[in-house]
Order: C-alpha cells, then sequence, then structure tokens
DNA sequence: TTGACATAGTGTCTCAGAGACACTATATTT
DNA sequence: AAATATAGTGTCTCTGAGACACTATGTCAA
C-alpha cells in the first residue's frame, strides 16, 4: 500500500510519438500493451521516468524508445503535456508527449516477440483498439509535424543520410498530403545552405539524382513563408 | 519521512511565466518566494497539482495565478517541460512551464504582501537572484511569443477587450523590440477577420482612433508569412 | 480663429519568395 | 534510335511585407 503522500501524487509518464515514412505512406510506431489498463491494445511506447538511468525527460523518451525498436531516432521533440482524472482508470495522470523522426528501418523483432512493436499507417489507427487517449494524441502530433514540415525541412530527418531531392519531395507530401512543387523545395535548399551535395549521384530510373545530406553542423532553420495549404 | 516509494518520484510542479505590456515594456510577473530552497529570491509563480482542486495542468496554472494576483490570463498555452537533477537542490525535479498574456492591470496587493507579486521588466530580471532555471524559462518564453508574435495576432491578449491599432502596435513593438509598419498590421487585421469594428473612437492626442475587438467567437488565426525580423 | 503639431489611416511602389508550368538534361527500356 | 521516366532550370504570375509619401482629423497654443 503506497503512504498517503504517494496518493495524492499523479502518475507521471512520458510517452513518444515515433514517425516515419514508408512507401510514401506517414506510419507511427505502436506497441501492442502486456498490462492492464488497456491490456492487448495498442498504445504510445513510453513508460516512467527512471531517475537512477535518465538526467532528464529526454532521456527517458529516447530509452524506452529504444527498448522497444533498438535504435534511436533522427528528432525528438517535446509536443505537449495531456493530464486529467479521466485519461487513466487508475486516477489522475500526466503524460510528457514527445514526438520524433527517423528513417524508416524495421522493428528489431528479435528484443520481443515480432507482435510487440510495429510501424501503422496513420491512416489505419481508427480500425485499432488504441489505449488511452493515445488516438488524441498521435493526432496532435501529426498536425505539429504538418505545420512544421510547411516552415522547415523537418522532414529530412526521416531520411537516410544521403538523399534526392525526389526522395524529400515524396515524404513532404506523405506527411502534409498535399503535392509541392519540386522548383519551391530547390529554392528552399538553396536558400537554407543547410545542405551540401554529394560528389555522388544515384539511378532512379530516369536522369541520375544528386544525393544531398545536412551539414554537420547545420540548425534546422525556420523559413519565414509557409508552403501552401 | 516519505515512504521509499516517493523518494523515487521527481518532484512535479506547473509555473508559468505571465506577460504584459506596460508602458510599452514587455514585464513578467515574478514572486518572491517565503520557502526554501531560494528562499527570498525571485521566481515564477506556480506550485504543485491539487488532484482534489484541478482538473488537469492548466487548472492548476490558472488556480496557481490567481492565488498570486487576484486576476486571470486572457491566453494560457504550455511552454515546454523542464526536468533533469540538478535544476532542484531537492533532488530529480519536473516542471510544466506555461506562458501567459494579461492586459497590465496592478497585482492585487490586498491578498499579501505588498512584496509578494511584481511586475518586472523582462530586460531587468539579470539584476535579480531568480530561483532554480526560471531565468531561462522565462528566456525561452520570451522567445516563444516573439515568434508568435511575428505570425499571429497573440499580442491583442496583452490588451484590454477594446483597443485601437496603436495601441496593438505599440505592443507589438514592445514584444519583438523592432519597429513595425502600421500599414502592414492594418493589411493582417483585414485579413484576419478575427476583428470587428466598435462604433466608438478615442482619443490619442491626435486624430479619433477607432476602437476595435476581437469578435466573440475569433479564432487566433496564423499567417502564412512571418513578419521581418 | 488659426496655424502648428500629433496621431490615424490610405495609396501605391518595390521586393522576396511561393505556385505554375513549359522547357532542357540525361538516364533506362524497348 | 525512339519512347519514356525522372532530374533539374527558366521565367511568369501572384500575394503579402516593407517603405514612405500623402491625406484626414483631432488637440493645443498663440
Amino acid at each position: 500500500m503506497p503512504s498517503p503522500d504517494l496518493i495524492k501524487k499523479p502518475l507521471f509518464t512520458v510517452d513518444s510519438v515515433l514517425f516515419t515514412v514508408q512507401d510514401n505512406v506517414l506510419k507511427v510506431l505502436m506497441v501492442k500493451r502486456a498490462e492492464a489498463p488497456y491490456c492487448r491494445a495498442w498504445g504510445l511506447p513510453g513508460g516512467f521516468i527512471d531517475i537512477d538511468l535518465d538526467q532528464n525527460t529526454d532521456m527517458t523518451a529516447r530509452r524506452k524508445l529504444a527498448a522497444k525498436t533498438g535504435f534511436a531516432p533522427n528528432y525528438l521533440a517535446q509536443l505537449q503535456v495531456f493530464s486529467g482524472l479521466e485519461r487513466d482508470p487508475r486516477g489522475f495522470s500526466v503524460t510528457l508527449a514527445y514526438y520524433a523522426l527517423v528513417a524508416y528501418q524495421a522493428v528489431a523483432s528479435h528484443i520481443e516477440t515480432v507482435e510487440m512493436a510495429c510501424w501503422i499507417p496513420v491512416s489505419e489507427l481508427t480500425e485499432l483498439v488504441i489505449a488511452f487517449d493515445h488516438l488524441q494524441i498521435i493526432e496532435l502530433a501529426r498536425q505539429r509535424l504538418q505545420q512544421k514540415t510547411l516552415y522547415s525541412m523537418l522532414p529530412v530527418f526521416c531520411l537516410p543520410q544521403q538523399f534526392t531531392i525526389g526522395q524529400l519531395m515524396a515524404v513532404i507530401e506523405a506527411i502534409i498530403e498535399k503535392p509541392i512543387q519540386r522548383k519551391s523545395l530547390m529554392r528552399r535548399i538553396e536558400a537554407s545552405e543547410m545542405f551540401e551535395v554529394s560528389n555522388e549521384k544515384i539511378s532512379s530510373g530516369g536522369r541520375l539524382a544528386q544525393l544531398y545530406s545536412l551539414k554537420p553542423d547545420a540548425n534546422i532553420i525556420n523559413f519565414e513563408r509557409n508552403l501552401s495549404i
């Protein structure tokens, strides 16, 4: 039985919405829950802070993601805190949600059973039983990702270290669900000065495509205008 | 003495950076701490969630602000969570920081001693002893406020319900610390369709100024371009 | 009463960058 | 060699921010 003090403390957890783009489809990493509440439902990877292991909540998010998938996100940022009495049957709870991006790779299945962690297209989430308010959290994360895609180059974090304009364009279009102009993307790549051209080109069914990569020290800058919605 | 379980739990608090603009100066509400740690230093208004009083963390922020000032913010939004072992001498701590805007009004001094809560110009914060990492939190909140001011009408929440373009312009300039073009502001007011013209005008030392107010159901929209930095 | 001044608000030009889309370049496939 | 596919460029339009001169209308002082 917990102490009286403890009863008054809310549960505090850290959850992450890890996005990737595979085959031009935006997908989210979901984990099949093994414990109550919402046992056997799908939920976001996450858990409790471990004060001995985690320097801060960012580390909690990274540790939990690594435990479920075996890899580390290319980009990780805070989304928002969700709190309240209704969101967890155990009582008042507080969740710090992160959103993260990674270049597509298969989930390491050797860690746990194959069913444990899985990429799910965001458009198919409604067909599943989702734990807690995680569907809302994912929806908000998607909106934030879409917004940032309109005024930054965030989607590069869904690509491998070297990539072509065509790949970047495809990933952006998968995220914002609208076609964009290749020309606009080229202008932004030029203007941002964040990228360097490789001396390699790769084949893609037509003229060879120039490979680009993020400069080692590059900051992700924000443009002053959005792409059109 | 807390239970062994409790020792492992981080301290979780909610703090708010409440901004206002008075006499063309951006100010922050600071509270003089009465308890350790950082007794007698200045800190952000905030405190612990009270599960019996607060439906969620937003309510915690509002409750604590009301307790210190006697009024409610016009706008309140999450800033970011700050966490770690070093930020509080008592051990690992987690703070959810909010930022908020209010039209200037004197802090209700009847609630506590006059010195308890006080508007401090952000430019003068470095002259004070500030508790914890609250200076960093305020700095991040200021940056967020500046960014949002470039692409939204957020600064209206620093003004009374009815206001003139000149007042709005002054508040924006106090926040971003740059002059802006009245014409650009007029265009945005027109385009946003968020405001309605009053049938009153007020005197301001020259030609009478049109009074505007937010439409009752208006959402704060985001513009697709920033004002120039 | 009138003229100086202050603040409110408009007209209109320039400029940057997004959208559109035709055009060129260069690979693969048949 | 021709068809086709993808990469990349040239250039026009369009929107909205910046600049700034101009008009409008109030207050105040002589």
